[in-house]
DNA sequence: TAAAAGTCTTAAACTAGTTCATTTTTTTTC
DNA sequence: GAAAAAAAATGAACTAGTTTAAGACTTTTA
């Protein structure tokens, strides 16, 4: 069986960690919805209630929150091969705190609610697949935010240069400021100091 | 059927998500181990290869690693009712960053990396209550770190205390330094200034 | 393609948090 | 229950990162 492009790339995440029967695939892509954004348009905004889970088939997307004074803190880059959404949200069907906006234009699958729901009871293996997923994204979570506590700026601006070569490239040297958790100026003496290394 | 009181415990922490059987009740209980540890005892230290996930029926221990200056950056307080170890190392059998000490005499019971493994074989049930119980880490490890950078560090004490209450009270000033990522000179200046507002 | 809007740079004055050193208080140990 | 060890308090000198402001450079939009 041959899939349209952004259907091989979400069934080859999958295949990383469970094997789907061709009727299997099938019946999961059936639950999925295809979702583009124009650069700038917002994804979800605070106070939505988050509808889908999503992943991305090509683009770049900011996931961030506003602190009191309306200043941004970027959680994550969402690009090409990444899940994302607010999990809280779509679990509790509370209100979610995050603005997802696209830095790029971008094209994404989605899956609802409830055909998250209906996907452990017609698929059951899919509970697996969560689980491991849940389970690598809350090592490497654990892994950041011990890591990024001790470091300075510069240093945890180094490693995510390291970490993300290809990102850093792509965004906006403000909002890779919003990242790193420090303010625009600050992240340009760093960047112009640590090129005249 | 009647329990042991960690055996009870354990079984009401699992009920909160996935019903079992009494068989199944019998089948998972046998996959466990008693494990005590003394007041200032390791349960783990860096180098070690984790050979089970823990959940703390009694005490408090603190999870840290150490940075390159030797100063430790506590991750979280295990207390009852809690799940712990080191996920990483666990799945991946690599050697562990993280020690972790019982600042109480405590008990636990732990469960290996073969039983782990048999667990998801004999009882998949057991895949879902892992997915949920991952999803649920994972959600507030992202508020966790989320929220943490932009505060001030008078306002992770604040928060902190709201929110753990009875842990405060539980462990020194010095280890809720090291968690919110300050000095304990700081610290200290911290608490004197919040207990006189 | 010109004007407008947004991003980046630089610099001076400021603040949250660190470091180091000393004393007091509390806890542990024999 | 005395001695030793660890934790907590206090203060002065220091540093990483913020704030504010202004000008230069780039990107977007009409």
């Amino acid at each position: 069986m041959i899939y349209k492009e952004s259907h091989a790339l979400i069934l080859n995440n999958i295949a990383r960690f469970i094997d789907l029967t061709e009727l299997e695939k099938q019946k999961y892509l059936s639950l999925l919805t295809d979702i583009k954004v124009k650069k700038k348009a917002f994804l979800m905004q605070a106070g939505d209630f988050a509808k889908y889970e999503y992943f991305i088939i090509k683009g770049c997307l900011k996931v961030y929150t506003l602190d009191e004074d309306g200043a941004p803190y970027i959680s994550m880059f969402a690009v090409e091969d990444y899940w994302t959404g607010d999990m809280a949200s779509f679990m509790t069907k509370e209100p979610t705190p995050y603005f997802i906006k696209a830095t790029e234009h971008s094209e994404l699958l989605g899956i609802s609610r409830a055909n998250y729901d209906l996907l452990f009871q017609e698929i059951p293996k899919f509970e697996r697949f969560y689980r491991i997923l849940y389970q690598r994204s809350l090592v490497s979570y654990i892994r950041r935010s011990n890591h990024g506590i001790s470091l300075t700026a510069e240093q945890r601006y180094i490693e995510f240069k390291k970490k993300y070569p290809k990102i850093v490239n792509r965004i906006t040297q403000k909002d890779l400021a919003a990242y790193i958790g420090i303010t625009p100026e600050f992240m340009s003496k760093i960047i112009s100091k640590v090129n005249r290394m």
